[in-house]
DNA sequence: GAGTGGTCTAGACCACGAG
DNA sequence: TCGTGGTCTAGACCACTCA
């Protein structure tokens, strides 16, 4: 026996789907909703939550809660690509960039192969689609290889990653780490996103011909806006050996 | 200021993670629980709740709520790797495999890109550690590639894939697409996870060097005991060139 | 200040599991 | 049958947004 609540939420979906709610229209009242579905509100609230963690509906206090706008879907590319596509496709979004000087710690530290306390500089990446945030990437780079004055704020994205290629070496290697989690409380927040609607992390890992880390970077991209895709080419004489 | 929910989940965890209760351990009743914090049971619940969502408690309806033993965590390891390596971690895992013959629709036949209704030989595996499950591969054939009657249920794992090594041409191209969703209805029930705990869901393409879909697989990793890896090298010639 | 969502309560009734 | 969790109610009080 499906439970009210999914019997709520299924009927909102399809109200949003058909376009008989259309996005960015404010939902009726939740005590409104609750007396026209005739339930209590608590009931009413655990429906809604189930479109949140849909990414299909984003509630703001004492205001209402909103069919989202959907966001477009980017795609991070991973895999054997050239340094420079290494990226999303942010088409798009716009980013803003915002550069602080930190210093490593923990696992921060290990990432980047450097010990506790060196001087490193972040670059806060925030994608942008119609003034909503999208995705965040962080991206910390020893500073003798960047100093943070060199990437002043003031640049725009594309240009602080241009100028982050001709302050470094090439990279060789690249390893990404992708696992999937709740967003932390910053995140969701920066994000305006639920703190129920996981986030695809993806922890990347450059380092150049040496050895050397060149560049860590963390992104958050919310699950109902991103994937990811890795395509491998084998070589000839890779192919299984069955002996 | 925290909410009573965080705070009581809080508790719990810090009383997880330093061992006062154990894995496998039944938590107290939600009721009995509820008047030690002096919270009603919606608020408990709410609190266990989260907890749920981080794969730390495991609820059994009419028996109790009980620390998850940890699962191993596995990494699904993709990129340039030689093609038997292109697989789990799976050492502490036990695989069962059933193998069927379907057909081929929607989504599906396009991954695989094949006309609607072309015969496939389905490879269902769930791995599972002490008798729990862990974590579901749904892996499609052309049927002509290898026959369903060639894998025999009655086959261990590790021979399968073996089997299909011999029988395909072999593999050149793999796409990897990774998302984050939650689980489906039938997810949830065969991995016994809670319907809110987001699972990395990969879903891989693999072609011969002609360009012929050989398989493709779906891969429901739940996001507590998953993680991917991607390393990809760069060749000389795959330098940037800033023009 | 009016209206909204955020949190919480105290209890009801139902469904499942095990003895 | 008993104890457990699953769902739901009707309403209280607080915090936030906006006019």
């Amino acid at each position: 026996m499906p439970s009210r609540r999914d019997t709520i939420a299924d009927d909102l979906r399809d109200r949003i789907a058909t376009g008989r709610l259309k996005p960015g229209e404010r939902l009726p009242s939740e005590a409104h909703l609750a007396a026209q579905y005739m339930v209590s509100t608590p009931t009413l609230r655990n429906a809604l939550a189930v479109l949140q963690a849909e990414g299909l509906v984003e509630k703001t206090h004492g205001k209402g809660n909103f069919v989202r706008r959907p966001l477009h879907r980017i795609t991070y590319v991973g895999g054997r690509r050239t340094p420079d596509e290494h990226s999303m496709d942010l088409a798009p979004l716009s980013v803003t960039v915002h550069t602080t000087r930190v210093r490593a710690r923990g696992h921060l530290a290990s990432l980047l192969k450097m010990p506790t306390g060196s001087p490193l500089t972040e670059i806060l990446c925030l994608a942008h689609e119609d003034e909503r945030p999208h995705s965040l990437a962080r991206i910390y780079v020893p500073c003798d290889l960047a100093p943070a004055a060199v990437l002043r704020d003031s640049l725009p994205y594309e240009a602080v990653v241009t100028r982050l290629m001709e302050l470094r070496p090439p990279p060789a290697e690249v390893r990404e780490e992708i696992s999937v989690r709740l967003p932390t409380p910053e995140e969701a927040s920066t994000l305006r996103i639920s703190s129920a609607l996981a986030v695809l992390a993806v922890t990347r890992q450059t380092a150049d011909t040496t050895g050397r880390v060149i560049e860590a970077a963390l992104l958050a991209l919310p699950g109902d806006r991103a994937d990811a895709v890795f395509t491998t080419h084998y070589m000839i004489d890779e192919r299984p050996t069955n002996t």
